[in-house]
Formats: C-alpha cells, structure tokens, sequence
DNA sequence: CAATAAACTTACCGGTCGGTAAGTTGATAC
DNA sequence: GTATCAACTTACCGACCGGTAAGTTTATTG
C-alpha cells in the first residue's frame, strides 16, 4: 500500500477547498488551513504568498475540473438533445458528489459583488461559456435569443447548485428520510422541466 | 417634509442587512455597520447584545417580509394554478428588486451548515411551509409525494435566488445589456417551464 | 430642579488576523 | 564534505476583532 504522494501545494488547495466551501474566505484563516495538515501557516505563505492567491489557486482547480467533465460530455453524447441530458446527469452528479464545489461556486458568486468588475481574469468564464453552448444547440432553444439561452443555462445551473448546497438545511428542516427521495427525484424532475414532458415516471401517491 | 422616525433598532438591522448580504458574517465587523452610521460599535451592543443577536435579527427581517408577501398571494389569486403563477412573479419580482434579500439568504443556506442542527429555530420555516403548500396544490403536482412537491418548491425558489445573485457577475461576464434581455425573460420562462408549455412567446432571433 | 432612563461615548482587554524576517532541517548535487 | 535548495519553523509585528466596564449626553417626567 503506497502513499500517493500528493504535492504540498496540491495538499493545501485540498484542505483550503473544503474550509472555505464550509465557512467562507473569511471564515477561515491560514492557521485553520495548515493546522488541519499538522503545520504552520507560513508554510501557506511559502507556497502562496498571499490569502488571496491560495483562494485563486482554490477556485482555478475547481474550474478545471468542470471543464473537464464538459469535454467528456463532448466527447461521448452523439446528439445535442443527448448532449444536454449528458450534461445535467453530470453536472447534478458531480455536484451531488462534491457539494464543496457547489458551495464554493456559489460563494464566489455571493463574494464576487465587487472583485467582478476589477478581476478581468474570471475563472469560470469557459466553464460557462461551454454550458451555453450545450443549452444553445438542444432543439428546445436553436431559434431562441443568446440571451434567452443564457438564462435558461442559468436556471439549470442555479438549480444544481442550489439544491447541493441546501442539503444540510433541508435534512433540518424535514428530515433525512424525504431529503434523500427529494434527492433522487430531483435530476431526472430537472430533465423532464428540460423536455416538457408530463412528469408521468416521477412518483406518486 | 417630515423625517420618517426610523427606530435606532430598525436602522441598524437595515444597515447591516446591506453590509452582510455584501460580504457574509465574517466579512463585516460590528464597527463597519456603526461607522456607516456614522456611530460607534458599542451603540449596537447596547441595543442587540452580541453580533450574532444583530444576524439573527435581520434574518428575521427578511423572514417576515417574505412570509407578508405569501400571506397577500393566498388573498388575491382564486385557484390553485393563479396562486402558484401569482407566487412565482411576486418572488421574482421581490428577488429581483431587493437583491439583498436573496443575497442573504442564500448566503444562510450556505453558513447554517453547522448551526442547521443545534439552531432549532429556523426563521425560515413558515416561509418555505407555505410555499411548499402553493406548489402542492397546483394541478401538476398534487398527486406526487411531499418530496417531489418539496423538490420542486427548492428548485423554483433556488432558480430565482440563484439568478438574482448572479446579476453582477453575469453582467461582468456578458455585459448590461444580455443581462437586461435575460432578466426580462427569466420570470416568463419560469412560468412557462411550470406549467409545461413549449416557451412560443419567449423572442426567437 | 432633581430623578430617571434611553442612547449613546471613550477607554480598554484578551485574542486573532495576515504578513515579514530570520532561522532550521533534511535531502540531493557536485 | 560542503554548497544548494525546497520545505518548513519560531518569533514577532501592527491592525483589528467582539465584548466589558464605566462614564456622558439628552430628553422626559414629577
């Protein structure tokens, strides 16, 4: 049994990911961070320099990974009506499978108020652009405005999102038993929204 | 012209409903919501205690104003469906014209992780019961189990939140202009994926 | 005019923050 | 065997944090 032999940087970026998607950039300091590997945070600085460059390190790894799970979805569905279906099965997956991604998504788009007009270097920005691509080529939406094609990639993405990261709250609120039902309906009720079926296979009484 | 006699209590929670939705908990200290006031820190300790009774506050606020608006939907609309359409363009137009609201509380969903199970007073509560009673009784879903309806319920309130929290960072990205057209559209089509129609009024290019 | 109370203020405290500076350690290279 | 370098550490700094304690100001009331 080897140890994989993860790189430093990789090592903080790992643990930064899963801090701030819980707390926040604020709610998190470097100590926090390198106390959860066992050291200081100037070994945070070494790598880094900077908070704010651990952050950035945080979210273009995030971003990555998006991007790379749209180009499976490229590479794999034949049509674009299947293309878009491919995309929210992986993209509710992923984000079911890795909430911290989805909260922090949705972190940096609560905290980017302001940094969004001076960063011009936008992480997430193929990553989106992509996503509309896929939404613009379904049947549904060929003849629709770019703009009406963004909103609904929006809608689709909040969706995802949001239903991720309300987890927590939601199991609260109504308990694990329903939150766990609510869990499996919701990509397929999210694909029947998408082709304006009657929801006839989702469950009833 | 007489000034509206704000209480000290409702002007600090105003404030502070600004800054938080801005930057989150951590983000803002209790001077910057006094100096905004142009008063010290301790003025809002003496009339809220602690920070956290402040945030709790204004998440009451915000709870219920929204409840307000719940309450008038099941005064005006006369079945089930008018109820649900009513519902969706009063919360998309309350989203959408107090962005802080929606701001915040996404930002709840994403910070109560941890306090979602010791807190067992969840402002929120009687606001997503009701809306989850609107959706139930509307044609489509009165047949499907609590947890479809529930399902539903999060994934239209998620959408409008979602986008309302987008709008600088859509704006950044696909400028002013795409963001108006999408913004015009976003409601509208909304309604049209709920109640299953083929989006002919939305513009085609 | 004295008493009271609301709505503040200044002064201060212990603790934590991000970041700088100057070592220390252990492995590899020549 | 010593020079080099990555990957750390300890020590420290000024700024800021939430909160306590003890006044001060202002208006109201008997």
């Amino acid at each position: 049994m080897t140890v994989t032999a993860e790189s430093p940087k990789r090592k903080f970026i790992h643990c930064a990911l899963r801090l701030f998607a819980e707390r926040g950039y604020f709610g998190v300091s470097l100590a926090d961070v390198a106390g959860e590997l066992g050291l200081t945070k100037q070994s945070i600085i070494y790598h880094f320099k900077t908070k704010d460059a651990l952050y950035g390190a945080v979210i273009a790894d995030i971003a990555q990974r998006l991007e790379a799970t749209i180009d499976d979805v490229f590479a794999q569905a034949p049509d674009a009506r299947a293309q878009l279906e491919a995309y929210l099965r992986k993209l509710g997956q992923h984000m079911l499978d890795h909430p911290r991604d989805a909260r922090l998504i949705t972190r940096e788009l609560l905290d980017n108020l302001d940094r969004a007009q001076a960063d011009n270097t936008w992480y997430m920005r193929r990553f989106l652009d992509q996503s509309v691509a896929i939404v613009a080529a379904h049947p549904n939406w060929t003849s629709k405005t770019p703009a009406v094609q963004a909103a609904i990639t929006y809608q689709l993405i909040g969706a995802v999102c949001y239903f991720s990261i309300s987890d927590p709250t939601l199991n609260a609120i109504w308990g694990r038993a329903r939150v766990s039902e609510m869990t499996e309906v919701f990509v397929p009720s999210l694909l029947d929204l998408v082709e304006g079926e009657k929801r006839e296979h989702l469950p009833s009484k």
